[in-house]
DNA sequence: CCGATGACTCACG
DNA sequence: CCGTGAGCCATCG
């Protein structure tokens, strides 16, 4: 498995109205320095894989144009005021029990 | 091999 | 808050 499968996988993983990072992403699939390579690895996805759930360190959106993401993340019940959103409240905890 | 690029991040002014 | 610059690293021409 390298390492943008496992990105995807993990972003698989997170449940609606969460929200993760690029560096958290990376960091979980092992590699704490590529939080490029996980933006490069969303950049052809899936269509199985939630990427409006990704967001830059701080809770901004770095798609552009970021209105459909923000659509998204409205469905979900995340509320995108200001353009930012709140880490604070919808940052995913991965669970202990989640990868093995 | 080299240089440019980019859905990144952090530090500084 | 915004711009800059510096690390970072896979991908592409």
């Amino acid at each position: 498995m390298d390492f943008a499968n496992r990105v995807l996988d993990i972003i698989r993983a997170v449940p609606p109205g969460q929200v993760v990072t690029y560096g958290q992403v990376a960091a979980l699939a092992g590699y704490p320095h590529r939080a490029r390579q996980v933006g490069q690895a969303l950049r052809n996805c899936a269509q199985d894989v939630p990427w409006h759930r990704v967001l830059g360190a701080g809770g901004s959106v770095r798609v552009d144009p970021p209105q459909k993401q923000l659509e998204l993340l409205n469905g979900e019940g995340v509320l995108t005021q200001t353009g930012r959103i709140s880490l604070k409240k919808y940052q995913w905890l991965p669970g202990p029990l989640n990868f093995l």
